[in-house]
DNA sequence: AGCACGCCGACT
DNA sequence: GTCGGCGTGCTC
């Protein structure tokens, strides 16, 4: 006797699928969404293979299967490979792709609609009459929807079809997305513009109407800002709509902006699906459901839009390429870069990668010849890229405590002379970074950090930046007691609005940065204001590296650009150089032509250096250089597993490939494929590590400390993601 | 994820 | 003495 038994993997944190056994005259497949009996509870996991198992045996049998689509194939293999190449357990992985139904989500309220039955009316009143004009086309409106239209309330629609006047009829749930029309009318591309997107669309894999076909893979689409990146993936998603294949659109969730939305809206006539942490519920579900069904041809959405159940996902678009926001660092760490990627290969699907500033991994692909390259090296409509020029600081005339340099301030005064912006950058919230009392020389720092307290004038507080700890700022010192003798050391954007508003006091100066008080939907008509020349000069932190368009705007000065260059961090320099080169790249966007003013102690670094002479080629050929010499693979591959022998058994029993290195900490071993992120094994406990830095003995001495401070200190540590996931294809 | 079990500190 | 904190293990 042998009977059908189920292997279902569950949403949980657990590796293994659980076997079930199939009752009989219940009609299973692969990839099958099933409820199951779970210890005391029901719970729902996906079918993940089925097979003949022997003799009933005592097997828990599946409850029932879910109506909802089973998982296809490659979204299937997708969670495999993430679970194997992330080393989190399967089950995680596949929650991410599962997404349950989120509680309330009450079977589909059907949507009533109501017709005119062309009856006529018992009694006839004048509200009645304006709604029997209004339906008169014999069309079907929502109920809601007619009374408005009539400008009556809805309970006179109701009186109308209790009256028999109107029938009511199901109503095709809401559309989450209009159909995008590919051939909407829109502005021509230029012709580099026309030329890349050509090259882009002989990429993808569905064949055009009685033609060739493309071989897929991956293509970076390079441009300067401002060079009309978005036109150009624009018109490769039209032509994947022309034939039939779905399009995602990953972009980082803070550039999801309705701003964005409306400029596709305006390219093809209908905004697309959005899917983003904000979507809840219905809409959710709805998406997924038209995702699924393959009646929603592009979705714009951030990371976790990877793993929608696309029916034919034809083309991936990941637009800035090189941002760290597609790096999921809590639950499963994945990079979304890397895994659409990675899904768009199991469902042969083209990928574009669209930067300005891309990663080095990815240019490191590039030049290898894994990625194919396209570039714009042009600004769109002939605009100029800014001219940008050092300015030395050690050269400046700098009065203490001021951090404006003469030529910035002589600058900027031209600048607004003409009536044109000016952006003044400084990456530092606040008004100090550092707040020290004169008399003792007490240094704030944070009591759960070991961080600097940066001073908040307009807050009156001492905050941490990394934990959010904050405090009063305290009249007297708190370690000798000397009153009103605190000193700020060093410059934030509040302090840099101070020393502008001294300089020039007539003019309309705005601070932006992340903690602007008011919140987000202040922040944005702030942003609002900017664009549309309200302000003369604009502070800003990093937040304004990117988003908004400023067309006023035509000077930027970088306050302080060796900030950031001298950090651990092995992707500095790539990171400095990329801020730098979007906030300058800030400038002339409009009709005036822009320039940018870079001050620094050190012009002659290399990221200074390549960022006035504008040769990023030769920077990121010297950055790929350098950190091959130090020992740093281009990107972040780890070289080497550390495994302590007690338990090398245990792992290999796992499956994991192992590597040993020379003097792992006690009792520690890390296991994973080969170059994949690692998990820590400690006694039965697993961690996961977060290594920032990329070298084998940065990742022990991380280890070392972490060990040191013990689990309990420390909760639970991640490994990077900054690994290369083409290696594991 | 949820739930049970067990071990330690701090209280009516 | 107990109550309950969470660390740990288990669910086919």
């Amino acid at each position: 006797m042998s009977v059908a038994v189920a292997d279902v993997l569950i949403p949980l944190a657990l590796d293994t699928a659980y076997s079930y056994a199939v009752p009989a005259g219940l009609d299973l497949a692969e990839g099958d969404v099933v409820q199951i009996p779970l210890g005391p509870r029901e719970t729902v996991g996906v079918v993940w293979s089925l097979r003949e198992g022997a003799s009933g045996g005592n097997l828990r049998r599946v409850t029932a299967k879910v109506a909802e689509e089973g998982l296809r194939p490659p979204l299937r293999r997708l969670v495999d490979w993430i679970a194997r190449y992330t080393l989190a357990p399967k089950g995680s992985a596949l929650a991410m792709a599962l997404r349950l139904p989120e509680e309330g989500t009450r079977s589909e309220v059907a949507r009533i609609g109501v017709r005119a039955t062309g009856a006529a009316p018992s009694r006839m009143t004048p509200a009645r009459a304006k709604v029997i004009a209004v339906a008169a086309d014999g069309a079907v409106r929502g109920k809601r929807a007619l009374g408005l239209e009539a400008g009556v309330s809805s309970s006179v629609v109701e009186g109308l079809i209790d009256d028999r006047v109107l029938e009511a009829v199901a109503l095709a749930p809401e559309r989450v997305a209009e159909p995008p029309d590919p051939d909407h009318p829109h502005a021509p591309l230029s012709g580099p513009q026309r030329e890349a997107a050509d090259a882009l669309i002989a990429t993808l894999t569905a064949p055009a109407p009685g033609g060739t076909a493309g071989e897929g893979g991956v293509t970076l689409l390079e441009g300067v800002t401002g060079a009309g990146k978005t036109e150009v993936y624009f018109e490769v998603v039209a032509e994947a709509v022309r034939r039939g294949v779905q399009s995602l659109v990953l972009m980082p969730e803070i550039a999801l902006t309705a701003q964005f939305l409306d400029r596709f809206a305006a390219r093809f006539g209908a905004r697309p699906a959005a899917w983003h942490s904000g979507i809840g519920g219905r809409r959710r579900e709805r998406i997924r459901a038209g995702v699924a069904a393959g009646e929603i041809p592009v979705v714009v959405g951030a990371r976790s839009a990877l793993f929608l159940p696309f029916r034919t996902l034809g083309l991936v678009v990941v637009d800035e390429e090189h941002e760290a926001a597609y790096k999921q660092d809590d639950g499963v760490c994945y990079h979304a870069r890397d895994m659409a990627v990675v899904r768009a290969k199991l469902e042969n699907a083209a990928v574009v990668l669209a930067s300005a500033t891309p990663s080095i991994e990815t240019r490191v692909n590039a030049a290898r010849g894994r990625y194919r390259r396209v570039v714009l090296p042009e600004r769109f409509g002939g605009r100029r890229l800014p001219e940008i020029a050092a300015v030395d600081m050690r050269r400046e005339a700098m009065p203490r405590g001021r951090y404006l340099s003469p030529t910035l301030t002589a600058a900027i005064a031209e600048t607004n002379a003409r009536g044109e912006q000016a952006l003044l950058f400084l990456n530092r919230r606040g008004y100090a970074p550092l707040t020290l009392c004169r008399a003792c020389g007490h240094r704030y720092q944070c009591p759960n950090c070991s961080t600097w307290l940066v001073e908040h004038r307009f807050r009156r507080a001492l905050v941490c930046h990394h934990c959010g700890h904050a405090e009063r700022r305290p009249e007297a010192c708190a370690a000798c007691g000397t009153l009103d003798n605190l000193a700020a050391c060093g410059p934030g954007v509040e302090r840099i609005a101070e020393e502008v508003a001294a300089t020039f006091p007539d003019r309309r100066v705005i601070v932006l940065s992340s903690d602007f008080p008011g919140g987000a939907e202040r922040l944005r008509a702030e942003l609002q204001t900017v664009a549309e020349g309200g302000c003369d000069i604009v502070v800003g932190t990093q937040l304004v590296a990117k988003g908004h368009n400023f067309p006023h705007l035509t000077l930027v000065g970088v306050l302080d650009a060796d900030i950031g260059l001298a950090s651990g961090d092995p992707r500095a320099a790539e990171r400095t150089f990329q801020l730098l080169q979007q906030v300058t790249g800030r400038a002339g966007r409009g009709e005036k032509p822009g320039r940018a003013l870079v001050q620094t102690y050190q012009p002659e670094h290399p990221v200074i250096a390549a960022l006035i002479s504008g040769d990023a080629e030769r920077f990121y050929a010297e950055e790929t250089a350098a950190r091959e010499v130090a020992g740093l693979p281009p990107f972040g591959r780890l070289a080497a597993l550390i495994v302590s022998a007690a338990e090398r058994e245990a792992a290999e029993a796992h499956g994991r490939a192992l590597a040993q290195v020379a003097d792992p900490p006690p009792g520690v071993m890390v296991l994973g494929p080969a170059e994949a992120p690692l998990a820590l094994v400690r006694g039965r406990h697993r961690f996961r590590l977060l290594v920032k830095a990329e070298r084998e003995v940065d990742i022990q001495s991380y280890l070392r400390d972490w060990l040191a401070r013990g689990p309990k200190a420390r909760g639970s540590v991640r490994v990077g993601i900054d690994v290369d996931p083409q290696s594991f294809l």
